[in-house]
DNA sequence: TATGTTAGTAAGTACTCGCTAACATAAACA
DNA sequence: TGTTTATGTTAGCGAGTACTTACTAACATA
């Protein structure tokens, strides 16, 4: 981030979080597959010889940044998924502490579209698609609860709505990517949960 | 797409439809991003040279495709927007004619995915913008004739019900991503679309 | 049959990419 | 304090990129 305030020479377990930021900051900016080791070295202030200094190689570099997503999302979830004795509470938590993390980072939806349209064997990917499997499982655990407690249709299918539940705030998310940068995602996001909510309280079977 | 059969020596609109069949072809494989002139020439058997016989540059080529999108897509929906009296069941012929085109087409979803993260000024992902703005004010259109034939709730916003409907399709597109083109979406079709109904026809005003 | 146009090739341009090796120096430590 | 080690720079590589150029074969038509 602010490369020529911080000393030169820091430790390498520094140099690593701080070019994981940066990646995510560009990403914020530019598409992610376009952002080189130079952009990189620029944004954090040293040459573009040093990053290899603290990487084996670019993908490694990417393999971080997908360790730091779900190190720093998946807590984030679990945390909203346990905050309530009210499974629906804990549910529309989860929704917003979702769109706040991703409105606090901006390059974390772009640096996800693009790692999941890589070749299926794909390290970064699969670390990706893990997480989002993780994600998708409490989402459905907490729907499980939601269902005992009588608080959502009997007849609710619990993949479905997890799904539904992911898309509604992709939905959100390309609206922002739409409409640029400048808008907010703030106005649309009580619609959409609310739509969201009813949509699982009372399901009708096809 | 199929190379070696085709004689060579086409008339340049013949090379230039094929070109873009190619990149969607390709797109449907690798991350678009990625994808080169090399490869291109490759996939339509030419040298890679001819390439820029038939466009002035590779952009012109990415902004071919938006356009070929723009004009397959957008019909597909009107006439699916128009198939009944019943609003509703128009909207549901347009959930499954997007979704059929899509697994059609896998190219598509990566394309549109890899255009939107792209700087604003791009006129390729204007291009793709103002299609996704068009396709939106169409579904907008069918769910107000939906509210005044009292299927859905009065109460419903339709702008949010257009953000749900497009998420809906990404989480099950994002879904097929994520296990591999292996894997169809068409088991979570229904559920989904069950949920998407239930979601309008009874929205509770938050 | 001669001539101009169109659609192709092959080789080359200038440039960028990830990555490396040789050298420099600040910090940590004996 | 002198040595070592970790963190940096610089210069350069090989491979690939979009795009250009000089040239050629096929086709249409006067």
């Amino acid at each position: 981030m602010n490369a020529a305030t911080v000393s030169l020479r820091q430790p390498a377990q520094a140099r690593q979080a701080e070019m994981v930021q940066a990646v995510l900051c560009l990403a914020a900016q530019q598409e992610p597959a376009s952002i080189t080791t130079t952009d990189i070295a620029k944004a954090v202030g040293l040459s573009q010889g040093a990053v290899f200094r603290h990487f084996p190689n670019k993908q490694a570099i990417w393999l971080n940044v997908a360790q730091w997503l779900e190190a720093t999302l998946l807590p984030l979830v679990q945390t909203a998924a346990q905050s309530s004795p009210d499974p629906l509470t804990s549910l529309d938590n989860i929704f917003h502490a979702h769109l706040q993390f991703v409105q606090e980072n901006p390059g974390v939806p772009r640096f996800i579209f693009n790692e999941l349209q890589r070749p299926a064997d794909s390290p970064v990917k699969q670390q990706v698609a893990a997480m989002l499997q993780t994600y998708s499982g409490i989402l459905i655990r907490v729907l499980q609860q939601a269902k005992t407690a009588g608080q959502v249709s009997p007849s609710l299918d619990e993949r479905s709505a997890a799904t539904l539940f992911i898309g509604s705030i992709q939905g959100l998310v390309m609206q922002a990517m739409l409409l640029g940068s400048s808008t907010s995602i703030q106005p649309m996001m009580a619609g959409v949960w609310a739509l969201y909510l009813s949509a699982i309280r009372q399901e009708v079977t096809p």
